[in-house]
DNA sequence: TCTGGGGTCCTTCAGCTC
DNA sequence: TCTGGAGCTGAAGGACCC
């Protein structure tokens, strides 16, 4: 299937595509007119002055343009150009993904639900199918390891690529960029925008500009001009709490905060962000791009639907959160030496609480055990809570971990009890065994004794 | 308006050892 | 023997990102 066989709402004729180029035009009214910034969407030919433009960009920031919820239109093309939105439909969900016609009238991510509907009553709530964004994020990130090793994904739907060598096989970065964005379209029938620069940070504002489904390249001696009009809430590392504190100085746009003394942001922000973001504000960012080693921790949280303050249901929760964690951890070759318990209050203030073991764990007997005490510890009475959490950190693969010999350890103990569990679920799915505790509400907490050795063949 | 879930990184503080 | 500082580690909280 070829891009242009695709029958989307979205997609192009060529009547599109000459209305694509006058949106281009508006895309670039802020800018000077001369500003040797390229730009191409929508399949459009790259402009005549990329091709020398992007010699000194070998960085290219990929990001799927409204993931999510494109990997749903795929499979529902009645839903194509309907506002439609991706999330958890209970009382306290939040917006996962938006499509860009959801976007207008003002829904975006991470927004209450309920907030989303008062706005838009017609839109279309589906909910997230993680499985199937693997799937296809797992083909979108093979598309990009083909035409370079040096891949950072930072999330399912986008990740940096130094194409540096990839030039003499491929071609300049522009080329590459939409030679991936073609593959992207015609193999996974979604879109995608990218940024080119001689940076991480100017390549992912960059992708961000060019969104939907567009390429934007930054040469190197246009990022001062790209970058100083921007709001300062563009520069990687400032939310709401950082901006309030930029604002505090009088500082609105990048522009103000590189022509600031870094002393004074460092005063205002602490020395590791102040002396980070007056680098930034001149597009100075030596990160190179880093194939990642693997994961630091892994956790599991749950949002009660409603306020809880039975302590049998708090443990029942964290049981079933440790056996989360201690699954995906076993299922990834991980093992983790630090066990961190969440709460969240119904007034949303949030505490944790931790412990380091003697020895790394991937057992959900040792974690929740664990983040039990933690949570016994915290004397909470009947306290409301939101939430609870449970996260493993510290971690080693389970292969390299040294595992501390107990004198009185059983010959097949829980570790093996609970790999026969991960057996048993893979063989007859999910839910097949597990704790007694999380099927029956009864006295037994699942873990009352120890477990029963396998009979010796 | 009323705030999910999965992460990473940074800062601060306390305790311990040398 | 006592004291202070440096350096390390663990714990906790917060900000931020997607």
């Amino acid at each position: 299937m070829s891009r242009s066989q695709i029958t989307r709402g979205a997609r192009l004729t060529q009547a599109d595509i000459a209305a694509d180029r006058s949106v281009d035009a508006r895309l670039d009214a802020g800018r000077p007119a001369n500003d040797g910034i390229a730009s191409a969407r929508k399949g459009s030919a790259r402009s005549d002055n990329d091709q020398r433009d992007d010699d000194d960009c070998p960085i290219l920031h990929i990001d799927m343009d409204a993931f999510f919820a494109s990997c749903e239109l795929r499979s529902r093309p009645d839903l194509v150009g309907k506002p439609v939105i991706v999330g958890g439909d209970g009382s306290r969900g939040v917006v996962t993904a938006a499509t860009y016609e959801a976007r207008r009238f003002g829904i975006h991510s991470a927004m209450p639900m309920s907030r989303a509907k008062r706005l838009c009553p017609q839109v279309v709530v589906l909910p997230p199918n993680f499985a199937l964004y693997s799937e296809v994020s797992a083909g979108v990130m093979a598309i990009f390891r083909d035409v370079t090793p040096l891949v950072e994904p930072l999330s399912l739907d986008e990740a940096f690529l130094d194409v540096s060598g990839a030039r003499r096989r491929l071609g300049p970065p522009a080329v590459i960029a939409e030679m991936i964005r073609s593959r992207v379209y015609d193999e996974q029938a979604i879109t995608c925008s990218v940024g080119v620069a001689s940076t991480k940070f100017i390549a992912k504002l960059a992708s961000t500009r060019a969104k939907p489904d567009g390429l934007l390249v930054v040469p190197a001696d246009r990022v001062v001009a790209f970058l100083h009009p921007l709001a300062v809430g563009a520069l990687w590392g400032v939310g709401d709490k950082t901006e309030e504190a930029l604002q505090r100085l009088g500082l609105a746009t990048v522009g103000d905060v590189a022509n600031t003394p870094v002393d004074t942001l460092v005063r205002a922000l602490g020395q590791s962000s102040g002396t980070h973001l007056a680098a930034l504000a001149w597009g100075r960012d030596p990160r190179s791009v880093q194939v990642p080693e693997g994961e630091k921790s892994v956790g599991a949280e749950e949002t009660f639907p409603r306020d809880i303050d039975d302590p049998e249901v708090i443990r029942r929760e964290l049981l079933r959160l440790s056996e989360r964690v201690a699954v995906r951890l076993r299922r990834q070759g991980y093992v983790g030496r630090t066990v961190v318990l969440k709460v969240r209050f119904a007034d949303f203030t949030t505490i944790t609480r931790s412990r380091t073991l003697r020895s790394a764990t991937d057992v959900s007997h040792e974690i929740y055990a664990t983040v039990r005490e933690l949570y016994e510890a915290l004397g909470l009475q009947r306290a409301r809570l939101r939430l609870v959490g449970v996260r493993a950190e510290g971690l080693l693969a389970a292969a390299d971990a040294p595992r501390q010999l107990l004198l009185d350890e059983p010959v097949a103990g829980w570790r093996e009890a609970e790999q026969a569990v991960d057996r048993a679920t893979a063989r007859f799915g999910r839910g097949s065994v597990q704790p007694a505790r999380l099927i029956d509400s009864g006295v037994d907490d699942g873990f009352g004794g120890a477990p029963v050795a396998p009979r010796p063949r």
